[in-house]
DNA sequence: ACCTGAACACCGTTCAAGT
DNA sequence: ACCTGAACACCGTTCAAGT
């Protein structure tokens, strides 16, 4: 009686659901947190497959490579854009959709350095572009402007959060740098003062620079402007009642 | 006679100055050289120090690390962007700036990756921030305006330039595997034809669409839209003749 | 079908050692 | 002062081998 006996199906533990361990999607969301927590140098296939208690070759089986999981997470957090084709006020639906993608790439700044590089035509970039040409369309755009009029505020979207993820790395650099380098900054910020009078006078007169609050107030400056410059290139009378109007659909070419 | 003669000063070979084999600056334009070529992720210290017929390790003397490297590249190419401040036209002095701005970024695709991560500090972005307040304060507009009318121009011309890299590099993803692919390319282009009828007919109006054209037109309207915007927020009274008049100094508050 | 483990070629960075 | 050469820890990717 030393071996042999069949030990009880109890103190045996069940071996993992075997089909379940990987999946694409759970690489993805793993990618995403990893991305969100320690940035876009941050992640390699090793410290994912690490977070999945898995090897890295096994990745492979499910993604291309890294290049291809960078094209699935940017997809998958164009997917947390909201835009609202209900919204009767075309200025505020407009703005509202901006706002949501302005929030989504603060909140993953990693995508900023991907966006100029890795092609972006996955399902839901293609269902926000169209859910963006419904509301201008919607709004009384000539068909043949629709395009541009989305470009341009997608553009101002993406440039603006660009500026604000710039300016913080600066600050974040030089606050850390600056113990030690009192005097070098001293003499760079003097060399400023005397030939960039007009960026020093601004920089002074922004006192305690909040950049949450700045940068807030100059997107919603821009946005203004533009959605401004777009209004007078609208088909429709601008003095009409939105409000109360029916929805204008877009006429056939 | 076998050895121990001097030989001639001629034939040894004069050794290399000695000082002169790096330099910042030399390490800089080399950086660019490859970036230029090969792109953002192609750029290594290694490729770099090969370049120069150098060891890695050399470079350490000059330049902290890689990012260091980087964002001196990135404020060398800022000076590529021009600036008139003579130009009396306003309209044609930020546009001809944001152009200038624009032509840059799309010789140096690379720089996109690096702005939002990179800190922006150096002489030549300076210069030019100070040069573009100068304009908008020469064009007349307040004060307290001065940099939000400053980053709504140029986060236009950022986010232009970034998407179209991506609208790039999404058609080289798919000319290249097209080929074997182009049934499962057909069944997504059925897909988006029913799902997304205004995405699909404004991509079939544009034809064949060069990538180049398009990315200008939809760079103009946009800038046209938002100048005209920042234009009814002016001081100066609109119907002013601007070719003839004096600049306009800025006030001090 | 799915995952491991080892290997390959390549990184950025450091640093003693040379000149 | 400036550069080498070797080392360290870390990559992405591949692929035979296991189950």
């Amino acid at each position: 009686m030393s071996s042999g006996a069949p030990r009880s199906v109890w103190l045996r533990p069940e071996r993992p659901p075997r089909d379940r361990r990987l999946s694409r999607a759970r690489i993805v969301v793993v990618a995403i947190e990893s991305l969100d927590a320690e940035g876009h140098e941050g992640l390699s296939m090793r410290g994912v497959a690490a977070r999945l208690d898995v090897t890295a070759g096994s990745l492979y089986w499910y993604v291309a490579g890294k290049d291809e999981l960078l094209e699935l997470t940017l997809d998958e957090v164009m997917g947390e854009v909201r835009a609202d084709l209900d919204e009767p006020d075309w200025r505020l639906a407009v703005s509202g959709m901006a706002r949501s993608h302005r929030e989504m790439l603060r909140r993953h700044p990693w995508v900023l350095a991907l966006l100029g590089t890795q092609p972006n035509m996955g399902p839901n970039a293609l269902g926000l572009a169209e859910a963006g040409l419904g509301i201008l369309a919607r709004a009384g755009f000539a068909e043949h402007l629709l395009d541009g009029a989305l470009a341009a505020v997608n553009d101002h979207v993406i440039g603006s959060v660009v500026a604000e993820a710039a300016w913080r790395s600066a600050v974040r650099q030089t606050d850390s740098t600056i113990v030690g380098w009192q005097e070098q900054a001293a003499d760079y910020l003097r060399e400023i003062e005397q030939r960039h009078p007009l960026l020093s006078r601004r920089l002074l007169a922004a006192g305690s620079p909040d950049i949450d609050e700045v940068s807030e107030a100059r997107f919603a400056f821009a946005l203004d402007c533009l959605l401004d410059g777009l209004a007078t290139r609208r088909e429709n009378p601008p003095g009409e009642r939105v409000s109360r109007s029916r929805p204008v659909p877009p006429e056939e070419s």
